[in-house]
DNA sequence: TAGATCACG
DNA sequence: GACGTACGTGATCTAC
């Protein structure tokens, strides 16, 4: 083998430093030491090497701060505090780190690491090699070409020529160009003021370059940005310098020195035990990825013993805040009187900046006793009201930290404090939630409440609510708790997130999960925090009369029914229903339920609509007392006061394949499939002058399916725009085209579904009504012309009993602990579930990542501030829209959820959005 | 508080 | 080879 190498792999060693420092907790060793940033580069190197394929490797460091930059702009850089304290003392050590991998430590006085990578990076590429350079430095685009590429490996994703003109509007090549006018206030490069990335990428591609654009200065029609490029022309030429990376630096270590050596086990074994890592031992010495479950980090005190400030005037507050801001990390929980978001009011804070370091502030308590509304006639001699801050006063202290880009908040469901917050005028960014944390870590596995994880991995149980406030009848709000209580309780809470997020934060590294939890659940939060804040308009009056009429028809059916039956008995219990119809009428009784009740759900009535009158009064007044009862009626009582709309939370947690699910109401299930039940979405409406849009994604599932089983006739059939289930019927029946029927193409139809849920031929013959033999000829059938489906279910199966989960597209982990359980029910369940999940999960992800970028897409189209995003059902999402600017946003919105599995994904099969508008929901859809 | 039922994707 | 079945949710009502 000859020493020229094939594949370099340049790590930016410096940047994984400092990302690792702020992204984990304190942890020490046993001498005292820090060493978290030691731990997360060694846990990322660790990675890195198992996953390249690179013969040759280095990781790059900065050598000291000066360089030749600074003799060039004395202020480059400046404005960068000092390393902290803590990280300091790990330096060495990471050298340690980077030799007991056997990998090459490269640094040089007087140059940056990018410098460094730029020159070895020319060089191996001049050679002939494949350069991938390790770092998510935009600095560093400049360096893509055809050779050069880049991996980020926070997003998980490769940036080459695409992503380099996502991000900076131009190729490669112009990225300094581009640089140079726009500036970096991270680096202190000025550029020109009042120049950013668009506007320098556009100039740059009007001009072709930075020399032609200053020379040429004088042309440009905008006034103000004439003067500046034409004042500011010599600090541009400087930026250039400080932002061009220098490629031809003398380096001490030639490239042949980087080839990659053998790991020696022994030595990096060694270095792992003087650091007290013990996952990453486990991990070393026997491959797994499962680790062992003891945390490296010493035990913190357990929350029981920990004390709690109650914090009732300005200056105890502002130490707190300076605390956070020294930390740069909080835990935040708010309390409140209601459990429903937008009816809370806000009663007090708890923050806590270490662990067994928390503080609650009221803010809103009431004298404890007093009923916190309507009681007026007890005001005088009740007990007075506790000592607390003026509300508006600690948010005003608040707020600035709260909203504060350096400091990270981190919540328990932080999308509750979020929207309660928001109601008090304070955003609350950048945010970590434990909750998701867990969610993307053990989603499948267990709950993901506070007590439930703060049992599970502190090993200690929190105070209950009703403790503190009580329960049942006599339960009194968080307000009406005496302080003591509520900062024991609220405090906790805070200081129990903390330690969640202490304990489950690393581990998203440690398992390859930060690109889920980063790109899908996080940022989701702020966006469903807005949608629920939202709301839809619902129109009472609609809702009012269908009610009305509904009542009257079902105190009609309701007589009839008594008379059919003989005598009078509650329709609506399914106990008596069963005796009427099975014992006394003597109906041919169907399935038994599983608790040995004659079941009288619709699926067994529905065949016996003909043999008696009784049975299709009895199906038409559970339509109608479901309608009336679920919808019309319970929907008017959530119509808020204030806004006149109704505002759903969305639970991001609630299902296990990752989809969402909606509560207080639950507006994922409107009505839709009859024409009675439909006519509840006309009660959803726009503003006078709006209109709602709904946008659904056409066959998700089904596309999915196609393109994981690389099934051919179904992914043709959908690129030709085909009818699918018509397609599906012609390939399994061999019906032509042209003479299908509508019940070949039904039966089709439902081997599709059943496809996606896991298809049983038992399932199957109860769907579409044939014998359970027929059922089962289809289903062969249909394997043998798609055997592509047959190998998907088979591998999806085999791969979640050897983890014990299976994952989406995106990386997204489904739990499923049953798939080896011996009881063959549950554990056939757990297969058809494992090969649903995928499916279900990756469509899921999908809208998601749309939910995301749809509001900087609608900002860039100029139409943020009018066009709201207020619901998501799955596969679709519900605008509201002034009527004007309905054709464009639906343009801008359709680009992002068609779009939206790339960049990560290359489907086989497009994905297709529909999409409607009109006055109501019923329109629209 | 559990079970049955039924609304949705 | 038996087990008893389509996947994922939430709200309401009855009956214990």
């Amino acid at each position: 083998m000859s020493e020229t190498p094939q594949h370099l792999y340049l790590v930016d060693g410096s940047a994984y430093i400092f990302r690792a420092f702020f992204a984990l907790p304190p942890m020490n060793r046993e001498d005292g030491t820090p060493t978290n940033a030691v731990f997360g580069v060694t846990s990322m190197l660790l990675n890195l090497i198992e996953r390249t394929d690179a013969d040759h490797v280095a990781v790059i460091f900065d050598a000291k701060r000066q360089n030749f930059r600074n003799d060039i702009y004395p202020d480059y850089k400046g404005h960068r505090p000092d390393a902290p304290e803590e990280l300091r003392p790990q330096f060495p050590i990471i050298r340690e780190a980077v030799e007991a991998l056997s990998l090459p430590y490269v640094e040089m006085e007087g140059f940056e690491a990018d410098d460094l990578i730029a020159t070895y990076a020319k060089q191996a590429a001049a050679a002939g090699a494949e350069v991938t350079v390790v770092s998510s430095d935009k600095d560093l685009m400049q360096l893509v070409d055809d050779h050069i590429s880049m991996w980020d490996p926070m997003k998980n994703q490769v940036i080459s020529y695409d992503q380099v003109m996502e991000k900076f509007g131009v190729g490669p090549d112009k990225v300094v160009d581009v640089q140079s006018l726009a500036g970096d206030s991270t680096d202190n490069v000025p550029g020109v003021p009042g120049i950013g990335i668009k506007t320098a990428a556009q100039l740059i591609n009007e001009y072709g370059d930075l020399d032609t654009l200053l020379e040429r200065a004088s042309e440009i029609k905008q006034p103000k940005r004439r003067e500046s490029l034409i004042e500011f022309a010599e600090q541009a030429r400087i930026s250039r310098q400080l932002v061009r990376l220098k490629d031809d630096v003398a380096v001490e270590v030639p490239i042949a020195d980087l080839k990659r050596r053998a790991m020696d086990k022994d030595r990096l074994l060694t270095f792992l035990k003087e650091n007290g890592f013990k996952r990453l031992i486990a991990r070393v010495s026997d491959g797994s990825e499962t680790g062992a479950s003891a945390s490296d980090a010493p035990a913190p005190p357990k929350p029981a013993d920990a004390s709690y400030d109650l914090v009732q005037d300005a200056d105890a507050l502002k130490a707190w805040i300076a605390l956070a801001e020294k930390v740069g990390t909080v835990a935040v929980d708010t309390e409140t009187t209601s459990l429903n978001q937008m009816q809370a009011e806000l009663v007090g804070v708890s923050l806590s900046v270490e662990a067994g370091k928390a503080c609650y502030i009221p803010l809103a308590h009431v004298a404890p006793g007093s009923a916190g509304d309507g009681d007026l006639l007890s005001t005088g001699d009740d007990a007075e009201v506790p000592k607390q801050m003026d509300k508006a006063e600690a948010l005003a202290l608040l707020k600035p930290m709260l909203e504060d880009p350096g400091i990270l908040k981190i919540g328990q469901n932080i999308k509750y404090d979020a929207v309660v917050l928001a109601g008090e005028g304070v955003a609350v960014t950048p945010i970590d939630d434990t909750m998701l944390i867990s969610f993307v870590l053990e989603g499948g596995m267990h709950g993901h409440g506070m007590d439930e994880l703060s049992e599970l991995h502190l090993d200690h149980k929190p105070i209950a609510f009703s403790e503190v406030a009580g329960k049942g009848k006599s339960q009194i709000t968080f307000a009406e708790v005496p302080l003591d209580k509520a900062r024991d309780y609220a405090a906790e809470d805070a200081d129990i997130t903390l330690r969640l997020w202490q304990a489950l934060k690393p581990r998203l590294l440690e398992e390859k999960l930060v690109t889920v939890y980063e790109t899908i659940e996080r940022p989701l939060v702020p966006v469903l925090a807005m949608m629920e804040r939202e709301g839809i308009k619902v129109d009472p009056t609609v809702l009012r009369s269908m009610s009305t009429d509904f009542g009257k028809r079902i105190a009609d059916l309701e007589t009839e029914i008594h008379k059919e039956a003989g005598r009078n008995f509650n329709v609506g219990s399914p106990k008596q229903l069963g005796e009427v119809l099975f014992d006394e009428m003597g109906l041919d009784s169907g399935r038994k339920t599983k608790t040995g009740a004659q079941s009288t759900s619709s699926d067994v009535l529905e065949p016996l609509r003909d043999a008696h009158p009784i049975v299709a009064k009895v199906l038409d007044w559970r339509m109608l007392s479901k309608l009336k009862s679920t919808y019309t009626d319970a929907l008017m009582e959530d119509i808020h006061p204030r806004t006149g709309r109704v505002h759903t939370s969305y639970m991001m947690t609630g299902a296990q394949t990752g989809r969402l699910s909606s509560t207080d109401p639950n507006l994922q299930n409107i009505p839709i499939r009859t024409e009675e039940g439909r006519a509840i979405r006309k009660a959803f409406v726009a503003p006078s002058g709006s209109k709602l849009i709904s946008l659904d994604y056409s066959q998700i599932e089904l596309r999915l399916v196609a393109h994981v089983a690389g099934i051919e006739p179904l992914i043709q059939a959908f690129r030709d725009g085909q009818d699918i289930h018509a397609a599906t019927a012609s390939e399994v029946f061999g019906v032509p085209m042209a003479d299908m029927t509508s019940d070949v193409r039904r039966k089709a139809k439902a081997i599709n579904f059943g496809i996606i849920y896991g298809i049983s031929a038992f399932g199957l013959a109860n769907q579409i009504g044939v014998a359970r033999g027929e059922a089962q000829a289809f289903i062969d059938r249909y394997f043998e012309r798609f055997p592509g489906i047959r190998a998907y279910m088979d591998e999806t199966v085999e791969y979640c009993r050897k983890h014990g989960r299976v994952e989406t597209l995106f990386g997204r982990r489904i739990h499923i602990p049953t798939i080896n359980d011996k009881n063959p029910m549950r554990r056939n369940y757990a297969e058809r579930q494992s090969i649903n999940a995928p499916i279900q999960g990756t469509a899921a992800d999908i809208i998601k990542r749309a939910m995301i970028r749809i509001p900087k897409a609608l900002e860039d189209a100029g139409l943020s501030d009018r066009v709201k995003m207020l619901l998501q059902v799955h596969d679709e999402l519900v605008f509201e829209a002034p009527e004007g600017d309905t054709e464009a946003a639906i343009a801008c919105i359709k680009a992002v959820m068609e779009g939206a599995a790339q960049p990560l994904l290359d489907l086989k099969v497009p994905l297709i959005v529909e999409a409607g508008t009109g006055d109501s929901w019923a329109e629209a859809h």
